[in-house]
DNA sequence: CATGAATGAGGCTTCATTCAT
DNA sequence: GATGAATGAAGCCTCATTCAT
């Protein structure tokens, strides 16, 4: 009955806090970060925030969980029905790249910020990047297993290969020199190789190496 | 061993700080760890550390600028006088591993509680990290540039290398099952082939690529 | 019993905050109590309690003075009548225990939360209280002056009675093993002690002195 | 070495916020009490009240633990040697008037805010309020069992009794009309009758049942 | 050198209350 | 009548830092 406005007004500064908090956590961290000036970039009253949230900790979980929850799923839906290992690995890259490319700052929090979470929160935040990290395992140890991939150590070339990719955070800035395809074109390059791609003939048929990804 | 009577007591408590310090900022971040901590590890009151330190600001920066210090020092040293961009490389990867292996926690920190220093501090070891990257990238330049390497964008490259033997960090532990000299091995076949290496077979003379893991 | 649809739902609503309040601060205080929790156990928003009440003073003093209001008059009620001190002075303990055993929780509050009260309300409910102790005071004086009590000071036996009696909140429990005349009986022989009934034969007529526990 | 003034400063910190720390929990109770009223009162700032205390909940459980072992002590160091019932019973009196007159604040308080005790603290008190009560118990129980005493209920007897004395904090104050001495006397005399001496000459020997008020 | 004591600054959080819808 | 949203006021507590001893 109520003729309360589609979109409420709650609902706009429930994601402009989310929005902000990430910005202001990626810039200063966590702890750093004060509600007041979250509040005052906001445009809210400090203590309105508790309307939208339960205390600082379970903000920075709440930010935590969603990155990683989405992070999770859009790789398992990219991946989704790719069989060939090469083209998994190349994916795996490209969703990657996009993400922490499009998402840097929300991306950033959810590596640097983990130790600021109860050890509740913790576990939770690393299960799902456990999960999230599996898949790049699987990856590699199947084309290891079928002779396409030559990868002494899985463990190290997968932390290699997610440390590398997660560098272009790093770096990137919009608007920079390199266009967003070019820049996952270079690193599913370099990712190929250090799958040790044995025919990279091969691979070039699957990924087009150095065509549109 | 020698019974040295002088300042020798304020000079262990120094170290000690020193010490405690990269332990506590390397498990909670520079922020979260609390000076009356610090002090209470130390055997020693709070009050007393400023006998040690002019500030929590102070002592981070010098932390880092120590760390920093030694990392450009011992790159350097090692590569002084290399001139083949391969075995520079080889060079690299295997002081790089080296430090952060034997130094996780200071270097660690180096990284992660550069947003905690001043304007004027961060500067300073922001330069250092220059430094010690600005090798990295010349020696890829070079082999670029004589055709030993096949590096399509440098820059990427470079901080590929660097996040992906950074991240030696993220799972070394004292006593695990490789060898600092099969992890050394391991990385370095990683970064060769991440260079392109034109003549594996001039890598695999260093590295004994393919071995087992 | 009857139907009644005029005004009902907000005359339910009135009721049960009353109630709920009456219990939140007996277990918590007045002051640990708050008005989100209240609302909650009638459920009902906060916001929304402000239809019945003005405030959170408002409703502590409304509570106060109703039941002080309601033990005056009951009292006053019961003794309407009576004449002979040893008879006063069994209903006054009747009233009391009763009063206090049927309606502990507002009884206790009315006691405990004076002090958060303003000063204007403390004025009106310490009056109230005054008057009803007034009453055992008067009871007292009369039985001394005709000789049928012995009390050596007024003013320390009304006190010791009041608060002989009033613990009867501290340890009864419903269900408990004595039933409530059994409960009245004991406190009037008590009581009866302590006003150094000189003829005990007289009041054992009254209340059995000395049954059975 | 040091030359610190013995009874050092903060020594009488310490006291101090005690001391006007009952006063002002006695005052207003607990929850209004506030934290830079007592430091004001004691002439210092805030934060240096946790210099003394861990928190505000941690005060008041301190607090309440001394006077209530205090209590304790006083009780059983009085009653130790006495054998005869009457001789208990009438000590009991004595210690429990002069205890509740001497430091009434801080008695009142330990009945007051029990409830603001958490649960651990709570049973801690508890337990040593049980242990003071149980004294009178026992002696209630041992004067009936000999025929000393004639008491129907001794539960409700045990809690009217201290309820009764403990009334003396309502009204008593410094410099009013009747003595210590005279108070004690004239609660003995009403607590013995509660205790329905079988054989008041026996009593009167003791507390001059009956004299002047 | 060490430390007991104090403190200014500031952070998180709670809560009664208001008001437009 | 009910409630989502906001807020001023205030409370507890932490912490780096200072200083006299």
């Amino acid at each position: 009955m109520s003729v309360r406005p589609v979109g409420s007004v709650g609902e706009e500064t429930a994601k402009s806090i989310k929005r902000v908090a990430v910005e202001l956590i990626a810039e200063q961290g966590f702890e750093a970060m004060n509600l007041r000036q979250l509040a005052g970039r906001v445009g809210v009253k400090a203590a309105s925030l508790y309307n939208y949230f339960s205390g600082k900790q379970a903000l920075l979980q709440d930010l935590l969980r969603g990155v990683m929850t989405e992070l999770l799923e859009a790789s398992r839906a990219e991946l989704a029905g790719i069989t060939d290992p090469v083209a998994q690995l190349s994916t795996f890259v490209s969703v990657h790249i996009r993400f922490h490319v499009d998402r840097r700052n929300e991306v950033v929090i959810a590596t640097t910020e983990l130790r600021s979470l109860d050890v509740e929160g913790y576990r939770e935040i690393v299960k799902l990047r456990g999960a999230y990290e599996k898949q790049l395992f699987d990856i590699l140890e199947r084309g290891q297993a079928n002779g396409m991939f030559e990868v002494p150590n899985v463990k190290i070339a997968a932390y290699s290969i997610i440390a590398a990719l997660t560098g272009v955070t790093l770096w990137y800035r919009e608007g920079g020199e390199l266009e967003r395809q070019e820049i996952i074109r270079l690193y599913t390059d370099l990712v190929l190789r250090m799958a040790g791609i044995a025919d990279p003939a091969h691979a070039s048929v699957k990924v087009k190496r150095g065509g549109t990804a």
